[in-house]
DNA sequence: GACGGCAACATTTGATCAAATCCAAAGGCC
DNA sequence: GGCCTTTGGATTTGATCAAATGTTGCCGTC
């Protein structure tokens, strides 16, 4: 199963630079505050203008890259005060999704969540920071697509865009020692089907992510 | 104060374009399931076909238009579903922003808000829909800029892109008689900065809100 | 330190290509 | 014989590209 780079065939090119571009947010290709420049994407990914333009305009629409006002496009750089609005938007609607995730959960999906969490498992135990980072937002992409809620999944996915920069910072920082999660628990409670418990889980795990990349911000506040 | 078409000077066509699309969608110059084409706005909006399509891509991006696969464009029609998703995410964000609006509340805002209220009240005794419209969206907005949470300001901005042109259908069903609103006891709760009245007055508002864009849905589920 | 020129970049336009839809006419089926 | 289906072309519309235009920021000079 190629999960990467699948099927590109009859697509639109902005849609493809679109899906290569928030790959490449998601799994730290780019690091905040980096400029991203139109022509550099065009010969980057081979392809022409317009296309490049559309998928930024999408990206800067979900908050996954910022206009800087003189027309400049950068990598968002996330102070304490983003980091609390996203730590409390999470809180809010992921916990849903679990819930709602538990009420449909079937075998299949369950027998996938785990698969997906034993690679994430031995991504960390072998240091590799890119396939935990992919993993670990394949876990919660599979939960979401159970819950069957579209427009909460849109909601949560824009917000992972907008941290999947700073958490690749962390994982620079600290490696992948000491990146607990609370997979295990949230298995537990799908297997169970006790929505309550899903939604516990998920909300410990949001909360202990949230803080890792807290835990990654520049340490004084010097930047004017 | 000017509050629609305010200064464009200076802006890029593709931001000028996005407004004055934004605003039609929430002030329901759009109809849910109506095509909207790229050459018709071209034509409409007297500009190039680049500008449209970049503010095209970024509205799709918020949810407000919907792209049909066989890439066609059209105003999304919500079903129950759907506005059980927007019900729950609107509950979930915007008290968490009436929470903070109270913690920051000023009276020259305070004033603000109550002005605009007295608009709103004044538009729905005279029946005028859009103008209910206008300053319902401006009373919640202001209120948001008062919480100075710009991450969850964004979030709840899309959700009411996705409701607008259904709100404008119910209203243009039923009128603007029987549009109850909780904004006297929110603006009771911002006078006397009690965060927890203000969230469960904003609660109440939204519900209210959603009850009766549900009550405008097509009565039978008859559509293919 | 201020001014002017230069280079890089974003923006916009218009044209060209490709895909999908629409309409109508022909053929087959009831 | 009438009606439905299908197929062909014509038209509308979307996607992409290349070039022209205007702006911004930088750098060297006075």
């Amino acid at each position: 199963m190629v999960n990467i780079r699948a099927e590109t065939a009859g697509l639109p090119a902005h849609e493809i630079v679109y899906r290569r571009l928030r790959d490449m947010i998601l799994f730290g290709e780019l690091a905040p505050g980096q400029p991203v420049t139109i022509q550099g994407l065009v010969e980057r990914l081979e392809t022409g203008m317009t296309p490049v333009r559309e998928a930024l305009r999408r990206l800067i629409a979900e908050g996954a890259l910022a206009f800087q006002g003189n027309r400049r496009i950068t990598v968002p750089v996330l102070d304490r005060a983003a980091i609390e609005e996203l730590t409390l938007a999470r809180e809010a609607l992921e916990p849903q999704l679990a819930r709602r995730a538990a009420l449909r959960c079937d075998e299949a999906a369950l027998a996938r969540l785990t698969a997906t969490d034993a690679r994430l498992d031995a991504a960390i135990a072998k240091g590799d920071v890119t396939g935990y980072l992919v993993e670990n937002h394949q876990f919660h992409a599979e939960l979401n697509a159970v819950a069957e809620a579209p427009i909460l999944t849109d909601l949560v996915e824009g917000l992972w865009l907008r941290f999947g920069p700073s958490l690749r910072v962390v994982c620079g920082q600290f490696g992948t020692r000491n990146l607990p999660d609370q997979h295990k628990a949230i298995l537990a409670a799908l297997a169970a089907r006790d929505a309550d418990a899903a939604a516990q889980a998920m909300q410990a795990d949001v909360a202990q992510g949230m803080t890792q990349i807290a835990a990654g911000l520049p340490d004084s506040i010097d930047s004017e």
